[in-house]
DNA sequence: GCAAATATAATGTACATACATTTAATGTCA
DNA sequence: TGACATTAAATGTATGTACATTATATTTGC
Protein backbone atom coordinates (compact mmCIF):
# COMPACT_ATOMS: atom_id res chain seq x y z
CA UNK A 1 0.00 0.00 0.00
CA UNK A 2 1.62 3.29 -0.82
CA UNK A 3 2.31 5.55 2.35
CA UNK A 4 -0.19 8.28 1.16
CA UNK A 5 -2.68 5.83 1.80
CA UNK A 6 -1.57 3.70 5.05
CA UNK A 7 -1.14 7.28 7.00
CA UNK A 8 -4.23 8.70 5.13
CA UNK A 9 -2.07 11.88 4.00
CA UNK A 10 -2.83 12.54 0.97
CA UNK A 11 -0.22 14.82 -0.08
CA UNK A 12 3.41 15.47 1.20
CA UNK A 13 5.85 19.10 0.58
CA UNK A 14 7.94 17.07 -1.71
CA UNK A 15 9.13 13.45 -2.47
CA UNK A 16 11.97 14.06 -0.33
CA UNK A 17 9.97 14.90 2.84
CA UNK A 18 7.97 11.61 1.70
CA UNK A 19 10.85 9.58 1.84
CA UNK A 20 11.75 10.61 5.48
CA UNK A 21 7.52 10.17 6.51
CA UNK A 22 8.06 6.83 4.49
CA UNK A 23 11.47 5.26 6.23
CA UNK A 24 10.11 6.50 9.73
CA UNK A 25 6.70 4.79 9.44
CA UNK A 26 8.71 1.43 7.19
CA UNK A 27 10.28 0.85 9.68
CA UNK A 28 8.11 0.90 12.66
CA UNK A 29 6.67 -1.30 10.28
CA UNK A 30 8.94 -4.06 10.49
CA UNK A 31 9.80 -3.74 13.50
CA UNK A 32 6.70 -4.31 15.11
CA UNK A 33 6.48 -7.32 12.55
CA UNK A 34 9.73 -8.61 14.50
CA UNK A 35 8.66 -8.03 17.56
CA UNK A 36 5.51 -9.47 17.50
CA UNK A 37 7.05 -12.58 16.12
CA UNK A 38 9.63 -13.02 19.17
CA UNK A 39 7.25 -12.27 21.51
CA UNK A 40 6.50 -15.88 21.00
CA UNK A 41 9.68 -17.04 22.42
CA UNK A 42 9.73 -14.38 25.62
CA UNK A 43 12.24 -11.69 23.94
CA UNK A 44 11.85 -8.27 23.13
CA UNK A 45 13.93 -6.83 19.99
CA UNK A 46 16.88 -5.35 21.46
CA UNK A 47 17.38 -8.60 23.87
CA UNK A 48 17.48 -11.03 20.97
CA UNK A 49 19.75 -9.08 18.66
CA UNK A 50 21.77 -8.79 22.09
CA UNK A 51 21.22 -12.68 22.22
CA UNK A 52 22.62 -12.73 18.59
CA UNK A 53 25.86 -11.09 19.52
CA UNK A 54 27.04 -13.00 22.32
CA UNK A 55 26.99 -16.12 20.24
CA UNK A 56 29.03 -14.42 17.62
CA UNK A 57 31.31 -14.07 20.68
CA UNK A 58 30.65 -17.23 21.94
CA UNK A 59 32.50 -18.85 23.56
CA UNK A 60 34.61 -15.66 24.29
CA UNK A 61 32.98 -13.29 26.77
CA UNK A 62 31.86 -9.51 25.72
CA UNK A 63 31.93 -6.95 28.06
CA UNK A 64 29.38 -4.38 28.11
CA UNK A 65 31.02 -2.08 26.40
CA UNK A 66 31.51 -4.15 23.27
CA UNK A 67 27.58 -5.29 23.30
CA UNK A 68 26.98 -1.30 23.09
CA UNK A 69 29.65 -1.06 20.01
CA UNK A 70 27.63 -3.89 18.58
CA UNK A 71 24.59 -2.75 19.15
CA UNK A 72 22.50 -0.80 16.11
CA UNK A 73 21.34 2.12 18.71
CA UNK A 74 24.91 2.40 20.28
CA UNK A 75 23.02 4.78 23.14
CA UNK A 76 20.70 2.74 24.22
CA UNK A 77 21.05 1.04 27.25
CA UNK A 78 22.66 -2.65 27.57
CA UNK A 79 23.22 -2.99 31.21
CA UNK A 80 19.72 -3.02 31.93
CA UNK A 81 18.82 -5.64 28.72
CA UNK A 82 21.44 -7.86 29.86
CA UNK A 83 19.70 -7.69 33.24
CA UNK A 84 16.61 -9.11 31.89
CA UNK A 85 18.58 -11.33 29.93
CA UNK A 86 20.34 -12.36 33.10
CA UNK A 87 16.63 -13.13 34.97
CA UNK A 88 15.74 -15.55 31.87
CA UNK A 89 19.04 -17.12 32.28
CA UNK A 90 19.76 -17.30 28.98
CA UNK A 91 23.15 -14.91 29.82
CA UNK A 92 25.46 -15.21 32.69
CA UNK A 93 27.68 -12.46 34.11
CA UNK A 94 30.92 -12.60 35.80
CA UNK A 95 33.49 -9.71 36.62
CA UNK A 96 36.63 -10.07 34.25
CA UNK A 97 39.33 -11.43 36.31
CA UNK A 98 42.01 -9.39 34.33
CA UNK A 99 40.16 -5.96 34.88
CA UNK A 100 37.30 -5.85 37.71
CA UNK A 101 35.92 -2.87 36.32
CA UNK A 102 35.04 -4.92 33.25
CA UNK A 103 31.98 -7.38 33.29
CA UNK A 104 32.24 -10.94 31.32
CA UNK A 105 28.79 -11.90 29.89
CA UNK A 106 28.45 -14.69 28.23
CA UNK A 107 25.27 -16.69 25.99
CA UNK A 108 24.01 -19.85 28.30
CA UNK A 109 23.50 -22.96 26.53
CA UNK A 110 19.64 -22.12 27.04
CA UNK A 111 20.41 -19.16 25.34
CA UNK A 112 22.20 -20.54 22.08
CA UNK A 113 18.74 -23.21 22.47
CA UNK A 114 16.38 -20.05 22.05
CA UNK A 115 18.29 -18.82 19.11
CA UNK A 116 18.55 -22.10 17.49
CA UNK A 117 14.73 -22.10 17.93
CA UNK A 118 13.63 -19.35 16.83
CA UNK A 119 15.72 -19.49 13.63
CA UNK A 120 14.47 -22.85 13.01
CA UNK A 121 10.79 -21.58 13.19
CA UNK A 122 11.49 -19.64 9.92
CA UNK A 123 9.92 -16.09 11.64
CA UNK A 124 13.21 -14.10 10.83
CA UNK A 125 12.47 -14.75 6.72
CA UNK A 126 9.28 -13.14 7.37
CA UNK A 127 10.28 -10.09 6.94
CA UNK A 128 9.28 -8.07 3.86
CA UNK A 129 11.68 -8.06 2.00
CA UNK A 130 11.38 -11.30 0.18
CA UNK A 131 8.99 -8.49 -2.23
CA UNK A 132 12.22 -6.97 -3.16
CA UNK A 133 14.67 -9.05 -6.02
CA UNK A 134 17.96 -9.01 -5.57
CA UNK A 135 18.50 -6.00 -7.59
CA UNK A 136 16.37 -3.96 -5.48
CA UNK A 137 17.48 -4.93 -2.20
CA UNK A 138 21.21 -3.61 -3.47
CA UNK A 139 19.65 -0.41 -4.55
CA UNK A 140 17.90 -0.16 -1.59
CA UNK A 141 20.95 -0.51 0.57
CA UNK A 142 22.43 2.42 -1.45
CA UNK A 143 19.65 4.58 -1.18
CA UNK A 144 19.87 4.42 2.56
CA UNK A 145 24.33 4.50 2.90
CA UNK A 146 23.36 7.81 0.65
CA UNK A 147 20.97 9.14 3.15
CA UNK A 148 23.47 8.92 5.89
CA UNK A 149 25.94 10.71 3.86
CA UNK A 150 27.31 13.27 7.02
CA UNK A 151 27.62 16.82 6.47
CA UNK A 152 30.72 17.82 4.97
CA UNK A 153 31.81 14.67 4.43
CA UNK A 154 32.38 14.32 0.47
CA UNK A 155 29.80 11.35 -0.30
CA UNK A 156 32.03 8.51 -1.62
CA UNK A 157 29.40 6.17 -2.65
CA UNK A 158 28.67 5.16 -6.39
CA UNK A 159 25.71 6.81 -8.31
CA UNK A 160 22.99 4.32 -8.16
CA UNK A 161 22.32 4.31 -11.67
CA UNK B 1 29.25 5.06 5.25
CA UNK B 2 28.48 1.31 4.42
CA UNK B 3 26.31 -0.39 6.81
CA UNK B 4 28.88 -2.89 6.90
CA UNK B 5 31.63 -0.46 8.15
CA UNK B 6 28.88 1.28 10.51
CA UNK B 7 28.17 -1.52 12.86
CA UNK B 8 31.53 -3.42 12.08
CA UNK B 9 29.99 -6.84 10.74
CA UNK B 10 31.57 -7.01 7.80
CA UNK B 11 29.48 -9.72 6.09
CA UNK B 12 25.78 -10.16 6.14
CA UNK B 13 23.42 -13.46 5.05
CA UNK B 14 22.22 -11.86 2.10
CA UNK B 15 21.15 -8.50 0.48
CA UNK B 16 17.89 -8.46 1.92
CA UNK B 17 19.31 -9.46 5.53
CA UNK B 18 21.63 -6.47 4.86
CA UNK B 19 18.61 -4.50 3.97
CA UNK B 20 16.54 -4.96 7.11
CA UNK B 21 19.39 -4.33 9.16
CA UNK B 22 20.60 -1.37 7.17
CA UNK B 23 16.55 -0.10 6.94
CA UNK B 24 16.06 0.00 10.67
CA UNK B 25 19.75 1.32 11.42
CA UNK B 26 19.04 4.17 9.00
CA UNK B 27 15.73 4.91 10.52
CA UNK B 28 17.56 5.11 13.76
CA UNK B 29 20.23 7.46 12.72
CA UNK B 30 17.45 10.28 11.12
CA UNK B 31 15.59 9.79 14.59
CA UNK B 32 18.17 10.54 16.69
CA UNK B 33 19.32 13.48 14.53
CA UNK B 34 15.87 14.55 14.56
CA UNK B 35 14.83 14.40 18.09
CA UNK B 36 18.33 16.10 18.82
CA UNK B 37 16.93 18.87 16.71
CA UNK B 38 13.78 19.50 18.65
CA UNK B 39 15.08 19.34 21.59
CA UNK B 40 16.38 22.46 21.13
CA UNK B 41 12.60 23.67 21.10
CA UNK B 42 12.13 21.52 24.24
CA UNK B 43 9.96 18.37 21.85
CA UNK B 44 10.32 15.12 21.69
CA UNK B 45 9.67 13.97 18.35
CA UNK B 46 6.00 12.74 19.07
CA UNK B 47 5.18 15.49 20.77
CA UNK B 48 6.30 17.40 17.61
CA UNK B 49 4.21 15.36 15.18
CA UNK B 50 1.23 15.17 17.51
CA UNK B 51 1.47 19.34 17.68
CA UNK B 52 1.91 19.24 13.82
CA UNK B 53 -1.27 16.92 13.52
CA UNK B 54 -2.91 19.23 15.76
CA UNK B 55 -2.10 22.49 13.45
CA UNK B 56 -3.98 20.35 10.77
CA UNK B 57 -7.26 20.37 12.44
CA UNK B 58 -6.85 23.80 13.46
CA UNK B 59 -9.01 25.76 14.47
CA UNK B 60 -11.63 23.04 14.57
CA UNK B 61 -10.23 20.40 17.78
CA UNK B 62 -8.96 16.99 17.50
CA UNK B 63 -10.11 13.79 19.64
CA UNK B 64 -7.57 11.01 20.88
CA UNK B 65 -9.22 8.70 18.44
CA UNK B 66 -8.08 11.11 15.52
CA UNK B 67 -4.69 11.74 16.73
CA UNK B 68 -4.12 7.86 17.05
CA UNK B 69 -5.51 8.05 13.64
CA UNK B 70 -2.83 10.08 12.24
CA UNK B 71 -0.10 9.20 14.38
CA UNK B 72 2.92 6.95 11.86
CA UNK B 73 2.87 4.73 15.02
CA UNK B 74 -0.89 3.69 15.58
CA UNK B 75 -0.20 1.56 18.89
CA UNK B 76 1.14 4.41 20.76
CA UNK B 77 0.00 6.59 24.08
CA UNK B 78 -1.06 9.33 22.37
CA UNK B 79 -3.16 10.43 25.75
CA UNK B 80 0.29 11.13 27.81
CA UNK B 81 1.58 12.34 24.88
CA UNK B 82 -1.00 15.29 25.10
CA UNK B 83 -0.38 15.39 29.15
CA UNK B 84 3.04 16.62 28.39
CA UNK B 85 2.25 19.51 25.50
CA UNK B 86 -0.61 20.11 27.95
CA UNK B 87 2.03 21.39 31.14
CA UNK B 88 3.89 22.77 28.26
CA UNK B 89 0.82 25.20 27.59
CA UNK B 90 1.38 24.47 23.89
CA UNK B 91 -2.67 22.56 24.10
CA UNK B 92 -5.63 22.71 25.58
CA UNK B 93 -7.78 19.92 26.96
CA UNK B 94 -11.54 20.36 27.40
CA UNK B 95 -14.33 17.24 27.28
CA UNK B 96 -16.17 17.79 24.35
CA UNK B 97 -19.95 19.16 24.99
CA UNK B 98 -21.50 16.85 22.29
CA UNK B 99 -19.66 14.23 23.56
CA UNK B 100 -18.73 13.67 26.99
CA UNK B 101 -16.59 10.16 26.91
CA UNK B 102 -14.52 11.86 24.16
CA UNK B 103 -12.13 15.21 24.53
CA UNK B 104 -11.15 18.25 21.87
CA UNK B 105 -7.67 19.19 22.35
CA UNK B 106 -6.76 21.94 20.39
CA UNK B 107 -3.21 23.63 19.85
CA UNK B 108 -2.40 27.36 21.74
CA UNK B 109 -1.57 30.17 20.01
CA UNK B 110 2.00 29.42 22.08
CA UNK B 111 1.73 26.09 19.98
CA UNK B 112 1.53 27.63 16.53
CA UNK B 113 4.54 30.19 17.12
CA UNK B 114 7.16 26.98 18.56
CA UNK B 115 5.69 25.02 15.16
CA UNK B 116 6.61 28.24 13.08
CA UNK B 117 10.03 28.81 14.97
CA UNK B 118 10.96 25.44 14.36
CA UNK B 119 10.28 25.56 10.98
CA UNK B 120 11.84 28.96 10.42
CA UNK B 121 14.78 27.58 11.89
CA UNK B 122 15.51 25.20 9.29
CA UNK B 123 15.99 22.32 11.16
CA UNK B 124 14.23 20.00 9.13
CA UNK B 125 15.38 20.50 5.70
CA UNK B 126 18.58 19.01 7.71
CA UNK B 127 17.37 15.76 7.62
CA UNK B 128 19.74 13.45 5.48
CA UNK B 129 17.79 13.04 1.99
CA UNK B 130 18.93 16.42 0.51
CA UNK B 131 21.67 13.82 -0.68
CA UNK B 132 19.36 12.13 -2.89
CA UNK B 133 18.16 13.09 -6.52
CA UNK B 134 14.50 13.96 -7.24
CA UNK B 135 14.61 10.21 -8.33
CA UNK B 136 16.33 8.52 -6.29
CA UNK B 137 13.91 9.79 -3.39
CA UNK B 138 11.34 8.54 -5.63
CA UNK B 139 12.84 5.15 -5.95
CA UNK B 140 13.21 4.98 -2.51
CA UNK B 141 9.65 5.57 -1.82
CA UNK B 142 8.75 2.89 -4.08
CA UNK B 143 11.06 -0.02 -2.69
CA UNK B 144 9.79 1.12 0.88
CA UNK B 145 6.01 0.51 0.13
CA UNK B 146 7.17 -2.55 -1.37
CA UNK B 147 8.45 -3.72 1.71
CA UNK B 148 4.98 -3.15 3.20
CA UNK B 149 3.65 -5.38 0.68
CA UNK B 150 1.16 -8.19 3.12
CA UNK B 151 0.87 -11.39 2.71
CA UNK B 152 -1.66 -12.40 0.82
CA UNK B 153 -2.01 -9.40 -0.79
CA UNK B 154 -0.95 -8.51 -4.45
CA UNK B 155 1.52 -6.02 -5.14
CA UNK B 156 0.22 -3.59 -7.14
CA UNK B 157 2.89 -1.11 -7.56
CA UNK B 158 4.54 -0.35 -10.30
CA UNK B 159 8.02 -1.83 -10.83
CA UNK B 160 10.98 0.04 -9.94
CA UNK B 161 12.54 0.31 -13.82
C1' DG C 1 -36.88 2.68 31.22
C1' DC C 2 -33.16 -0.07 32.06
C1' DA C 3 -29.60 -3.74 31.63
C1' DA C 4 -26.07 -4.96 28.56
C1' DA C 5 -23.03 -3.73 24.96
C1' DT C 6 -20.08 -0.40 23.01
C1' DA C 7 -17.21 3.76 22.69
C1' DT C 8 -13.68 6.91 24.46
C1' DA C 9 -10.09 8.07 27.11
C1' DA C 10 -7.15 7.32 31.01
C1' DT C 11 -4.36 4.35 33.85
C1' DG C 12 -1.15 0.40 35.22
C1' DT C 13 2.85 -2.40 34.21
C1' DA C 14 6.87 -4.05 31.79
C1' DC C 15 10.29 -2.80 28.81
C1' DA C 16 13.20 0.43 26.10
C1' DT C 17 15.57 4.90 25.05
C1' DA C 18 18.17 9.25 26.06
C1' DC C 19 21.03 11.38 28.89
C1' DA C 20 23.09 12.69 33.37
C1' DT C 21 25.16 11.08 37.47
C1' DT C 22 27.35 7.75 40.52
C1' DT C 23 30.37 3.94 42.01
C1' DA C 24 34.34 1.51 41.81
C1' DA C 25 38.67 0.05 39.62
C1' DT C 26 42.56 1.31 37.16
C1' DG C 27 46.03 4.39 35.09
C1' DT C 28 49.07 8.51 35.33
C1' DC C 29 52.42 11.28 36.97
C1' DA C 30 54.35 14.79 40.11
C1' DT D 1 53.09 7.10 47.15
C1' DG D 2 49.17 9.65 46.63
C1' DA D 3 46.18 13.01 44.26
C1' DC D 4 43.89 13.24 40.12
C1' DA D 5 42.13 11.70 35.78
C1' DT D 6 40.16 7.99 33.18
C1' DT D 7 37.56 3.84 32.33
C1' DA D 8 33.65 0.47 32.88
C1' DA D 9 29.42 -0.39 34.37
C1' DA D 10 25.38 0.63 36.95
C1' DT D 11 21.82 3.71 38.44
C1' DG D 12 18.40 7.70 38.36
C1' DT D 13 14.94 10.30 35.88
C1' DA D 14 12.03 11.67 32.15
C1' DT D 15 9.94 10.10 28.18
C1' DG D 16 8.02 6.77 24.97
C1' DT D 17 5.99 2.10 23.40
C1' DA D 18 3.12 -2.12 23.83
C1' DC D 19 -0.55 -4.10 25.73
C1' DA D 20 -4.09 -4.99 29.31
C1' DT D 21 -7.37 -3.03 32.30
C1' DT D 22 -10.41 0.45 34.20
C1' DA D 23 -13.68 4.42 34.45
C1' DT D 24 -17.21 6.80 32.53
C1' DA D 25 -20.50 8.09 28.92
C1' DT D 26 -23.39 6.72 25.36
C1' DT D 27 -26.00 3.53 22.50
C1' DT D 28 -28.79 -0.47 21.80
C1' DG D 29 -32.33 -3.81 22.47
C1' DC D 30 -35.76 -5.73 25.22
Amino acid sequence: MRIEDEIKQPTFRDEHQKAIINLTYTSGWLQLRQATAFKEFGLTLPQFNILRILRGQHPLPATVALLIDRMLDKTSNASRIVDRLEEKKLVTRTICPANRRAVDIRITPAGLELLKSIEDSGVMEKNGTRFLSLEEARQLNLLLDKIRTEDGATPDLPSCE
